[in-house]
Formats: C-alpha cells, sequence, structure tokens
DNA sequence: CCGCATCCGTTACGATACTG
DNA sequence: CAGTATCGTAACGGATGCGG
C-alpha cells in the first residue's frame, strides 16, 4: 500500500460522544503519547522511543500519523524534513490532559492492590 | 480451554499510573460497559448486548469476566445462576464517571467536526 | 430463550530487519 | 534518525452451537 496516507477513514461505532473517543483514543498507545507531551512539551521519533513502555516503530508511526490526522498533534516544522522535526499538542491533544489525570488518579486508587509498585505521573 | 477461570494475569507495561490504567481499560469496549452501568445502574448480558455499538458474544464475555476480575463490575446475585443475573459497578467502577465525562465533553468539543452527527450522554 | 464457549476468517499488534 | 517491510502472534468480530 501506499508509502503516504493523509485520510484515516472512521467506522464511528454509534453516535455516543463516549464511544466517539474511545473509536479515537480507545487503545493502549494513543494516550501515552499525547502523555509524554504533556509532561515534556515536544517530543522526537526516537524520544518517543526511550519512554518506558517502549513502543514499537511500526506502532509509533502509526499513531502519530493518526494524531495528527485528527488536529491532536503536529510537527513543529511543518514544513521542514522529519529528521529532528518534534510533536507537539495542539490545543485539541492539550483538551486531554483532564482526561489523563482522571485516569491517573483511578488507578492510583484502584490499581494499586493489583500492581504494587505503581507510581505518580503526569 | 478451562471454561472457568479467575486470575487474570497483567502485563503492566510500566510504574506509570496512566499507563496501568490504560492496561487494563485501553481498548474500545471496557470503558462502554462501564458507561451502560452509569447509565442503567444494573445491566444484564442480554441488555448489554442491545447497545447501539453491539458488542460480539465472546468480547463482552471476556470483558464481563476482566472487569469483575478486577473488582470494577459485581454480579448483582453473586451465588446466583448467570440467568438473569445482572452486573452492578462496584465503588471502583463508579469511581470511573469522571473519565467518561471528560473523555465525552472533549469528543464533543474537538471530533465533532470529524464525526457531525455526535450526540451528548452519560 | 439466555448466557455464554467454540470455531474461524480477518484485522491489529509487536519484534526485528532494513532503507533513504 | 525516522520511518517502512516483513512476518509471526494475538485480538477481534460474526456465526453458530449448546447447556441450563
Amino acid at each position: 500500500m501506499g508509502t503516504e496516507s493523509e485520510a484515516y477513514t472512521f467506522d464511528w461505532r454509534s453516535v455516543c460522544s463516549i464511544t466517539s473517543g474511545l473509536d479515537v483514543l480507545g487503545d493502549k498507545w494513543s494516550l501515552l503519547i499525547v502523555r509524554d507531551l504533556i509532561a515534556h512539551g515536544t517530543r522526537t521519533y526516537s524520544e518517543f522511543r526511550e519512554s518506558p513502555e517502549h513502543v514499537s516503530t511500526n506502532i509509533l508511526a502509526d499513531r502519530l500519523r493518526l494524531l495528527t490526522s485528527l488536529g491532536i498533534i503536529e510537527r513543529t516544522n511543518p514544513d521542514g524534513v522529519a529528521r529532528n522535526n518534534a510533536f507537539r499538542l495542539t490545543p485539541s491533544g492539550a483538551a486531554l490532559r483532564p482526561v489523563l489525570e482522571e485516569i491517573g488518579k483511578w488507578s492510583q486508587t484502584y490499581l494499586k492492590q493489583f500492581h504494587s509498585n505503581m507510581v505518580d505521573s503526569v
């Protein structure tokens, strides 16, 4: 298939806003990219790779493309070459902070019994 | 494999609380089960199936088992037969309400341009 | 009927190797 | 350094079967 792609086509499962949010963000990696950008401001491809969860390259590239196409993240130098061209949050992406905060608070309260060495974040 | 199973074993990707939350809830279905229980109080297996997203039976059974094993949901009649034995939220599950609210608010603000007939919920 | 388990084709994921 | 190609594995999703 094409090496370049815009136009992610979404199959929205229903008109429910929660469902639609999960259609986009309901996976194990997308919100971690947002987390890294909240924590660090900008982040290059290889810096994302250094995060402790160690996302694989194809998943990372796919999610960066997806989040970019939805206007959640963007390149810091849109017209530059990819090399050392970092990503940052758009206002849409920055608005995900409360989602991450609530997930973090819930996990610390209700998941610690299953995962004792858990730690704060964001 | 076994018809009965407790003991879901989790591979926590890191000590980050957000990551751990996504290890558990980072998929397209688990939080929709929680949504239905917030909206309706209790819900039987077949009632979950009637939700507009139409989860398939094996996924639903798997998620109900997972959420139960983590103490997020429970049977209304723990010692009764499965038939017409509804599920409800535990305090842990009820505490996920702010997560769903934030996802819903974000989607209504930033996803409506991609999904115009989206609607409120929870 | 209701609550699943099983089967099976399709899609997504994940590790690694490789390229401009 | 920023990805893409490949390929084996796991998850998903629909259909169906089956016991209670």
